[in-house]
DNA sequence: CTCCCGATGTATCAGTTCGATACATCGGTG
DNA sequence: CACCGATGTATCGAACTGATACATCGGGAG
């Protein structure tokens, strides 16, 4: 109920913190974040941006009708922009990392915006999503474990494949939480920077995520 | 409309083409099937399978009431099978290798079937969903491309964990494709009718099958 | 210059799916 | 024997999707 529209009100939230936008561009940004596809349709996108203007979290700005005396050749549109209130919301909602944030819809929304979570919570929804991954793969070896037998050997090897993507991402996330201890470390102040990476493609952002504010 | 119920469809006379069983144990079967996760809810499963009852693809057996002599101790529960116009249904669609096929949704339901499948259809869908999955990969990394400067570096990990996955995926995919090439060369090349068995189970992927710990 | 077409843009609706929940029985365990 | 978690069938409202309608813009073909 809560947790799409939800995580649908952070993203946009989200988006329009770095610049306003109207929807359509809202639309395809939101598109592209989410590492590929997962396309969001209008029938979300809508009512959820109207909700947003009701809460007075977002206003609305119609860029034909404003100006009557410049003949703006602009085609008529609507220009989302944060308020006040709404930037507040965001900030809670950022620095709040609930048990949901590591959940599938979720986690992947919370990431991009990391640039805008302070260190704490970007590690406890890292973590909480390395433990519900470990979870996940745990519960499904098991299962797998029950009917190795009566399966036919693509099903098999569709698990196997599953099992694998799963086991890559929890590296990934390894990788990342890696990362962020060190960064902490080093702003703590204690003396070893810990330099090198341990292999050559950990692929994990380089350190370098400052907060600016 | 159709497409996600009739996915659903497939998976669920493919499933009782193995053995009959109950809506419990259907769900759990399908869940554990497709990967991982990605639960199914009974609000879907009941109204597929009263559907395929109406259109006679399955019947349903009330285990508790036929025996009046008998007192079954069992529990009430409703045991479907697929009826004669079903298997020709469930035939008909795991030999139709639609546009529709290599969709994310339906891609993993036609592969674990695949032991049900000629290999000509095997080929085709594993052949049209690494064409769809390139371009993916194509379309994002072009987009990508224009927006590299504008992102922080938390997307930029983000969207290139997402590549990376999509480029792992496409070379499970080649691996397959090669296995089903091979299979079909050794089946079609020179004469050995002794390999000779009905459908098949033969090729399918020999590497994965590793121990578990 | 004009016409057409694909991309941009806002918006809604019917049909589906989901999450929660209700209800009931079964098999253990303390 | 009372509790409790797993098994089992079933439904409902809220939410989401895919399709569609409508309109304007920019640019290339003729």
């Amino acid at each position: 109920m809560r947790s799409k529209s939800e995580i649908l009100d952070l993203a946009i939230l989200g988006l329009l913190q770095e610049a306003p936008m109207h929807g359509y561009e809202l639309r395809k940004r939101l598109n592209l974040l989410l590492g590929s596809f997962r396309a969001l349709s209008y029938g979300s996108l809508y009512p959820a941006l109207k909700s947003l203007v009701e809460r007075e979290l977002i206003a609305g700005v119609d860029t034909a009708s404003p100006p009557p005396h410049a003949l703006s050749g602009k085609r008529a549109r609507i220009v989302y922009e944060m308020t006040a209130d709404g930037k507040e919301h965001l900030a809670e909602m950022l620095a709040n990392a609930g048990p949901a944030a590591w959940e599938d819809e979720h986690f992947d929304v919370r990431f991009a915006f990391f640039a805008q979570t302070d260190a704490e919570t970007r590690l406890r929804i890292l973590e909480g999503r390395r433990t519900r991954l470990a979870e996940r793969l745990d519960q499904v070896r098991t299962s797998a474990a029950r009917t190795r037998e009566r399966v036919d050997e693509y099903t098999l090897e569709l698990q196997r494949h599953g099992l694998e993507q799963v086991e890559r991402e929890v590296k990934w996330l390894d990788g990342l939480i890696d990362n962020e201890r060190d960064t902490r470390r080093e702003r703590t102040g204690s003396g070893r920077p810990a330099d090198s990476d341990t292999q050559g493609d950990p692929g994990s952002p380089q350190r370098g995520i400052e907060e600016r504010r």
